[in-house]
DNA sequence: GGTATCACG
DNA sequence: ACGTACGTGATACCC
């Protein structure tokens, strides 16, 4: 039994509130919509936050109530309604229908009167009530009982107004609300209260003598001055303006708190009318959040075993696992399902069914998943080895549009407008209450996400068509996933040993150093928080702060590093940090992920998920293993080869990103300097200095590298002035001069912004896409981060569309020449393989051969390899 | 769950 | 004047 709970909304002053909150929106008729959306918005959250059971919409009745007999100015000098709002008024009204809300007014009666009323009979009888208004005279109706909530700036933002918070507020209990609009009136009703008299003033009058009349009672002793004089004065007003901010708790109201009863609202007609107003996201978001929406009888079968019958091409298929790390995850159970049947069958089943394993290693048996790759990976662990899957959805929308990749089959699908599912969410729960679904809700549910993967597939392949897609979804993107599990499902051997001799000794230094830092400090402190060390150094021992977080003083690494001069103790803190990344990140990290049984690490390589194109890797992370000092490094040594007399071999893409802007750009330098051959960095300093290659000196280089890199990530003065540790305006000409040089690389960055600009996304050398919507945005910050990410999105795009074509070439190359050499891991720009010593001649030709000739550019690829008993020592 | 920091390309 | 380098993931704090 839920609790009762009535929930009372002042109509016209929530109206208002959104008109003015929102900026003006209009739906495709060019009928005004932002009262309406405000009003939406601020319903859905709060329906969903308090969940009542009981509501009432009150409204203005008519133009003049018994307040104008009192006053007849009252209300006066109101401007007229906007006609864009009058215009809202009908679809607030259908809107509240929708809703199934009961809505009333009143002759004579304000809605705050009807608000009161009923909030004292729902009192009477210990029903809570919640007011929502936009309108602090509303505030006065609380009590312990009875919470008003008042929407502050737009209109999802609310502030929840108790007798507490009103006293921390104020000071005032809720009742004296009124005494104090008595006193300073309240303009937006034409109150006039007294004149002089503000809201600090009749405040501090209040907390003297608790109401207006005890105030005037205590007058006379009040000492002589301007307030009083004018107190005085206009002791009639200020009563009658007391009266006229009182709200009526005995309206003659017809409707009683029973007639309020709400059993949710009429889906159909409210989904009919956000259509009308074009409430996009609101449908999206509603449908997929929504627990209760209907969904459309399926009618499925758990079955024990499926027949050559069923068992036919063309079937989605889902296998639903307990949760996303597919490499350990307990499978529960297998859907098959097309426009004619949809069957489930538990995992147990699955394994003991030769016809269906039979089915599923079939390559002429058409299947459609989502996430192939998981499929592949844990139906492998099985000795299932999936074949024939000729659709990916996840793949197919993450080509469709990066921005939108999900993991969730629901989320997807409701984006193509396909909402007759739940989201992962809702049927196993979150945080400590998830539990794998049974029985009928688990076949239910992946039925039903393999219906969604059968239904949209149309729907997402005509758009890639549309938008000449198709070939990166199905050349690239679909068998990179085969190729992927096969290397997650291969893994890399670490060796256990070798990373905890590291980790003994890295302990014992990070002791002595502890010991240090502590002495040098004076006292014992956690170093790992920011927050502690920021104490020690800056306050304690008053090292000069040169920057500082949101939260506080920072003590990043850029920062400590100006501070050496300044004390002892930023070595010891600097070298504590690198050995404590090392500690709990590598060493420990990894080690936890190393499988008991085969010794080996199972990356999952997350392949719709970047911005960009590239791939990123997790549990464990592998593209991030230290390599840039030495001590790091040396976690490398753990990786090594699987088997006796193998070697890791390694090849690297030499600076392919500058490589893809020659080709992108057709700089003429920049070109040149590839086809000869020639050190980039040196020439860029060569070219930016006016200088000849003997004369460049390595800091020189080092400035070049620097702009080198800036080009790519979308080159901003301060960036560049950061990196570099120099001013800013130096860095701008460094900008300049390089652009001076290489006059085809600025015009094609400025063209990359115009043509994003006009179309609304950028594309890469596959035709990737990503959409750039804060291109247009008239926030400085966000439109200066699209446009620079117009800038770097072609260039790390392409360079991952090439690399990702390699892999796919070189996985076949492999198959060709029958060896048995295994790639093992991708770094974006990098490919690491396994082989007996002996393949290795031939993986240094044959490597770097597929890799350079994967594509054609106007510029040579290059790729730099090695090889090693080690990753360590494939350098 | 957000923030700071640091590891990689 | 605005406040930034591009793309990621893991860990430790701290509310």
């Amino acid at each position: 039994m839920t609790q009762e709970k009535l929930l009372l909304l002042d109509g016209n002053s929530l109206a208002y509130r959104a008109f003015f909150a929102l900026p003006p929106l209009t739906n495709s008729q060019g009928i005004h919509t932002n009262s309406v959306y405000g009003f939406t918005t601020m319903l859905q959250k709060i329906l969903e936050e308090e969940q009542p059971t009981h509501i009432l919409v009150a409204f203005d009745a008519g133009k003049t109530t018994f307040r104008h007999s009192t006053y007849t100015e009252y209300k006066g000098g109101r401007q007229k309604t906007p006609p864009e709002l009058s215009e809202q008024f009908p679809y607030l009204r259908k809107l509240v229908e929708a809703y199934n809300m009961k809505r009333y007014e009143l002759e004579n009666y304000e809605a705050d009167d009807i608000i009161g009323t009923l909030a004292r009979q729902a009192e009477s009888r210990g029903l809570p009530v919640v007011v929502i208004s936009g309108d602090k005279d509303l505030t006065q109706l609380a009590t312990d009982n009875t919470t008003v909530y008042i929407t502050r700036k737009g209109m999802t933002d609310i502030e929840h107004y108790t007798p507490a918070h009103i006293e921390e507020k104020y000071g005032l209990k809720p009742l004296q609300i009124i005494d104090m609009k008595g006193l300073m009136g309240d303009a937006s009703d034409n109150i006039p209260g007294v004149p002089g008299v503000g809201e600090k003033t009749a405040i501090k009058l209040l907390k003297e003598h608790p109401s207006v009349e005890e105030v005037y009672e205590n007058i006379d002793a009040m000492k002589a001055s301007k307030m009083k004089e004018k107190l005085v004065a206009n002791k009639e007003q200020a009563l009658m303006s007391k009266e006229l901010a009182t709200i009526l708790l005995e309206a003659p109201i017809e409707v009683k708190v029973d007639d309020l009863k709400w059993d949710g609202p009429n889906v159909d007609e409210l989904f009919t009318l956000w259509k009308e107003l074009d409430f996009k996201t609101l449908i999206e978001k509603s449908e997929y959040e929504s627990e209760e929406h209907e969904t459309m009888e399926l009618d499925y079968k758990i079955v024990d075993d499926l027949t050559d019958k069923e068992l036919v091409t063309g079937l989605a298929i889902h296998l639903e696992i307990e949760n996303e790390h597919y490499h350990t995850a307990l499978q529960l159970g297998v859907a098959f399902v097309n426009e004619e049947q949809a069957y489930f069958v538990t995992y147990e089943n699955v394994l003991k069914s030769e016809s269906i394993k039979n089915y599923l290693e079939d390559e002429q048996k058409v299947k459609y998943v989502f996430d192939l790759k998981k499929h592949q990976a844990a139906f492998a662990r099985d000795g299932i080895k999936l074949q024939g899957i000729e659709f990916d959805l996840l793949l197919a929308a993450y080509i469709d549009d990066p921005a939108f990749a999900s993991d969730d089959v629901a989320a997807v699908s409701n984006h193509y407008h396909y909402s007759d599912i739940q989201s992962n969410e809702v049927v196993y729960g979150k945080g400590a209450k998830r539990t794998n679904p049974e029985g009928e809700a688990l076949a239910e549910h992946a039925c039903r996400q393999a219906l969604a993967v059968f239904t949209v597939r149309d729907r997402v392949l005509k758009k890639l068509h549309e938008n000449e897609q198709f070939d990166l979804y199905n050349e690239i993107e679909l068998p990179l996933a085969k190729v992927l599990a096969g290397m997650e499902i291969e893994g890399i051997r670490v060796e256990a040993s070798t990373l905890e001799e590291m980790g003994v000794e890295i302990k014992a230094r990070l002791a002595e150093i502890e010991a240090n830092i502590y002495a040098a400090a004076g006292e014992k402190f956690n170093i790992n928080s920011p927050k502690q060390l920021g104490v020690v150094l800056f306050e304690t021992l008053g090292l000069p702060v040169i920057k500082k977080t949101k939260t506080g003083y920072s003590t990043a690494a850029d920062v400590l590093d100006k501070l050496k001069p300044e004390h002892d103790i930023i070595e010891h803190i600097l070298q504590y940090r690198q050995l404590g990344k090392l500690q709990s990140t590598y060493i420990e990290g990894l080690t936890k992920e190393i499988h008991a049984d085969d010794h080996k690490i199972h990356t999952r390589y997350q392949q719709a998920l970047t911005a960009t194109g590239r791939l990123s890797s997790t549990d464990p992370n592998l593209q991030n293993i230290p390599i840039r000092l030495e001590e790091g490094r040396k976690i490398r040594q753990a990786f090594i080869p699987e088997k006796e007399g193998w070697q890791l071999f390694a090849a690297d893409y030499s600076q392919i990103e500058l490589r893809v802007l020659a080709h992108m750009s057709q700089d003429e330098n920049l070109m040149q300097a590839f086809l000869h051959g020639l050190d980039i960095h040196t020439n860029t300093a060569m070219k930016v200095f006016h200088v000849e290659e003997d004369a460049v000196t390595s800091n020189m280089r080092r400035a070049a590298k620097a702009v080198n890199f800036g080009i790519v990530y979308g080159i901003s003065d301060y960036g560049l002035s950061q990196n570099l540790d120099i001013s800013r305006k130096e860095a701008a000409e460094f900008i300049e001069r390089y652009f001076e040089s290489f006059p085809g690389v600025k015009t094609y960055m400025e063209d990359i912004v115009k043509e994003a600009k006009s179309q609304g996304y950028v594309t890469t050398l596959l035709n990737r896409r990503r959409y750039l919507p804060d291109l247009n945005s008239s926030n400085f910050n966000l439109r200066s981060f699209a446009e620079r990410t117009a800038m770097n999105t072609p260039i790390q795009g392409s360079a991952a569309d090439i690399i990702k074509k390699a892999m796919i070439d070189m996985d076949l190359a492999l198959k060709e020449h029958k060896l048995q050499a295994k790639m093992l891991l991708q770094v974006h720009d990098e490919l690491i393989f396994e082989a007996p010593v002996e393949e290795i001649a031939i993986l240094e030709k044959l490597v770097p051969e597929v890799m350079a000739n994967t594509v054609k550019l106007d510029v040579p690829l290059l790729a730099d390899y090695s090889a090693g008993n080690t990753w360590y020592d494939a350098k």
